[in-house]
RNA sequence: GGGGGGAUACCCAAGUGGUCAACGGGAGCAGACUGUAAAUCUGUUGGCACUGCCUGCGGAGGUUCAAAUCCUUCUCCCCCCA
């Protein structure tokens, strides 16, 4: 559909939203060689196999790489079995906990299930980098890490202040990014894309290419979208992420909570509203005359609409309304069975009752809960923590602005 | 191979014989307020049917009326020299 935009346009277009890209100029090369030579380009991504549910921060490098579909060319995915199993140090100051073979193919087929919500499939080849690092002899491993240099290594900002912290670098993370700088030398891939956190790998892979004869691939850095909390990279492992697989109210609400600073940031990398409009919004919110509630609205609306549909969209919204605005009870409440075996005289402690509901990790932590008015049972709020309740069956227990349950006996 | 330093709760980190379930910060949770699960302020954050008791400062032993703190030993980590 876009297949008729000039090289330039197609520059214009790929940049848009991007950190870095290195360089510009071989990027246009290269979509000129496709276009001469009607080759599609190998747009390669590697995929870390440690989070199964795909979020919005991996969303903005694949929303990319569909552009790049959408152009006609062709994606791999890298599903990094192998180097999974090394354990990636990137972002992370501590050794990754190295994963077993049962849990990497399980999160690849989460994966493979959940990356077509974006990609065309048509266009989309996934692989598994253990097809050829795991064939290599140690001999093939020597050579290869002779391609580089362990100045070069060490390079790595993460690496120079893991030693200059004192923490541990264990030997099998300095060939991480041989791993998958390899992985572009087999594919021979003309793009890699990745967040910017990537950019020492993606390099590497342009070395690699390079000793091995290869014209090096473009790198494509995309922006790391900050997650929930408006501090730390979205992450799995950090729980502030909206999973793309997340029902609407869920992604709604969770996106309602970011700090309003992040609200143009997300527009911008998670949405498909055009970058002028997103510019008139934000002079809106600058100069006072759009509440930042409606922005934010819009935001969540945009995003729910992406990945559920409008209609869902809005009933998120009508729903988000009723229990935060209005304080209103949730559409369907989970439900808690209480078995009568723990009822005596058809009472029960409130701390086991929030306990047997998932609310209080212990009744110590039960107690505290009570005792800071943060529960309530059938609308009343519980001030006594020894408290002993006789709940009938469909009594509504609320512990927090977000955590309710009905009771069945 | 030699020498030195370190391991404390979800994370960072203070404490070096009793007043320690353990300062402080981050994060989480709750309350107030609101525009919302933003921001801000306050409280709270081992367990137990709890005015008390139990467990606990890397593991295991020991000294002592009393140990996160002292001793022995083990495990892991870091630094310097080679």
């Amino acid at each position: 559909m876009q297949a008729e935009l000039n090289i330039d346009e197609q520059v214009a277009l790929i940049r848009r939203g991007t950190a870095e890209i290195i360089s510009e100029v071989e990027l246009a090369q290269k979509l000129e060689t496709a276009k001469t030579q009607q080759r599609p380009l190998r747009i390669k991504l590697g995929l870390d196999p440690t989070a199964p549910d795909i979020h919005l921060g991996i969303a903005v490098v694949l929303r990319k790489l569909r552009q790049f579909q959408d152009l006609g060319h062709q994606v791999i995915l890298i599903i990094g079995n192998f180097t999974a199993t090394i354990g990636d140090p990137s972002g992370k100051s501590k050794t990754r906990p190295q994963l077993t073979e049962e849990e990497v193919q399980h999160n690849a087929k989460t994966y493979a299930d959940q990356y077509c919500m974006i990609l065309d499939e048509a266009k989309t080849r996934v692989v598994f980098n253990s097809e050829w690092l795991d064939e290599m002899s140690f001999a093939d491993v020597i050579r290869l890490s002779a391609q580089t240099t362990v100045a070069r290594i060490l390079e790595r900002d993460d690496f120079t202040n893991r030693l200059q912290d004192g923490a541990s670098i264990g030997m099998h993370e300095l060939l991480y990014p041989i791993c998958q700088g390899y992985d572009s030398v087999i594919l021979e891939a003309d793009v890699e894309m990745g967040g910017t956190d990537q950019k020492f790998n993606i390099l590497m892979g342009r070395d690699l290419q390079r000793a091995y004869g290869q014209e090096p691939q473009v790198t494509l850095l995309m922006p790391l979208l900050v997650g929930l909390d408006g501090i730390e990279k979205m992450s799995k492992s950090l729980g502030n992420y909206v999973g793309i697989y997340e029902p609407p109210n869920e992604m709604y609400a969770k996106l309602m909570s970011i700090p309003d600073e992040l609200m143009s940031t997300y527009f911008e990398l998670a949405t498909d509203v055009p970058l002028d409009e997103i510019r008139t919004l934000e002079t809106q919110l600058a100069n006072r005359s759009l509440h930042p509630k409606r922005v934010k609205q819009r935001l969540a609306r945009e995003i729910v609409t992406i990945y559920h549909n409008a209609d869902a969209a809005h009933a998120a919204e009508a729903e988000f309304d009723r229990v935060h605005r209005d304080r209103q009870l949730p559409d369907d409440l989970p439900e808690v069975i209480i078995p009568a075996a723990s009822l005596t005289d058809g009472k029960i402690w409130i701390a086991h009752l929030m306990q047997q509901a998932g609310f209080a990790k212990s009744s110590s932590d039960a107690r505290r809960l009570v005792q800071q008015g943060g529960v309530r049972l059938d609308g009343d709020r519980i001030t006594d923590p020894g408290l002993e309740v006789s709940p009938q069956g469909g009594a509504i227990l609320q512990v927090g602005k977000r955590r309710f349950a009905k009771v069945i006996i």
